[in-house]
DNA sequence: GCTAAAGCTATAACGCGTTATAATCCAAAT
DNA sequence: ATTTGGATTATAACGCGTTATAGCTTTAGC
């Protein structure tokens, strides 16, 4: 005899469950609020009086995810600067074991008019990358003028905007790493102290020539016959 | 007795200038393809026929205004490592002359489901920034080994970005105008030689202060209280 | 055990972007 | 001047996210 929370908490779980086996399997195709309702054995009524929105369920599906990311993040051992580096290369292997599910949600969770993408990335990525800041900032490898939060944000920002591109089916995973590299280490490097930008400086000119090798094919201003 | 393809140009145009003239009015709220066709006096199908999507015509719109943007870009003049800051101030300070205009362009091309918003800010502006790193490199402020593209690509990453949290709401054109400079400035210095980035550093300090103060009132990570 | 109410169900409906289908119009080729 | 054919029209329809309404099931309080 279940209390009347346990069922309203085990309906919540079987949408998400089914939100989730619905993503992977077909991706972001046919995944619809009633395709999503009837897998679940709810009512179309259902998620929306639990979630509120499809972008709800999006966000707490993306966030059960997340958990995972965190615990291996939190394993990570690493130099103050290198785990800059290791961490977003941790996030696009994760990406890569289920790169289909992960778009869809991505998709799902951002693209629909989703005003609250600062949600998806914002608290919880944020934190991690202050945290990261400040240590390196102590271990005299950032100046010490730097003010964490401002720096922690452009390193969020670029990282999301990338996943997005590749959410948005406009470059691979391979491409997303090196992307972000590459961004990470121009800011750092333009925070960093004398010794800091020693270490990162040797970084930039690989990365580089990475970049240039993806563009070889797909040249970069990527379309030219717009033009309506 | 106009021929068919300025009947056509005409229709094109009709259809814009509504487009221009509802947005103006009533923003994004209010703006369906029904009512602009309806206000255009065409026929729900003929935008289709002309554009082919909603996220087409605000593409056209964007390009329509962009030009503008422009004109006032070449008539900037300024000091090689100066330019980039003072370009996006311009763009700021264009997009304050009609910010509610703006928004709901912005929002209309890229957020529902578009996913072209390479098109909006890809070709155009990117090679602008592109030519500005050259010249910044040819007048030895930025490293020689630089890549063009490379830089390029993470400023317009970054600035469009911060256009998209402006166009949804979250930040204001303040603090859209002090987080590119900012991460302009370091990226920049991340590239910079020895001399350039003498130049860039005195900013660095003077735009943490004013990011400081944007989150004095709205803390930084945001929202604590999600946990759905 | 009974009553009351909370919450789910089924269902219809709304407006949206978009597509398809026929009817119609009108410049263009003969 | 007549025919032809491509484009525009009006209109219906589809699936989408979302909301509202009414009825029913089931739990909580007595």
């Amino acid at each position: 005899m279940p209390t009347r929370e346990q069922a309203k908490q085990a309906r919540r779980d079987a949408i998400i469950t089914a939100a989730v086996r619905l993503m992977r399997a077909r991706g972001d195709a046919g995944f619809s609020m009633r395709a999503l309702a009837e897998a679940a054995g709810v009512s179309i009524a259902t998620p929306y009086n639990l979630f509120g929105s499809k972008q709800a369920i999006m966000l707490a599906v993306l966030d059960a995810g997340m958990a995972r990311y965190e615990d291996h993040l939190d394993r990570l051992e690493a130099d103050a600067l290198d785990i800059f580096f290791e961490a977003v290369s941790l996030a696009v292997e994760l990406y890569g074991e289920a790169p289909k599910f992960h778009k869809a949600v991505l998709f799902a969770a951002y693209g629909d008019g989703g005003r609250d993408h600062r949600a998806v990335f914002g608290d919880p990525r944020f934190l991690f990358w202050k945290g990261r800041v400040d240590q390196a900032r102590d271990a005299g490898l950032l100046e010490s003028e730097i003010e964490a939060n401002a720096l922690a944000l452009a390193l969020s920002q670029q990282f999301f905007i990338c996943i997005l591109e590749w959410a948005y089916g406009q470059i691979g995973l391979d491409e997303l790493e090196s992307r972000v590299h590459y961004s990470f280490a121009l800011l750092l490097k333009g925070a960093a102290t004398a010794a800091g930008a020693e270490r990162i400086a040797p970084r930039i000119r690989p990365l580089q020539q990475q970049l240039t090798r993806f563009w070889a094919d797909a040249p970069l201003p990527l379309t030219a016959d717009k033009s309506a």
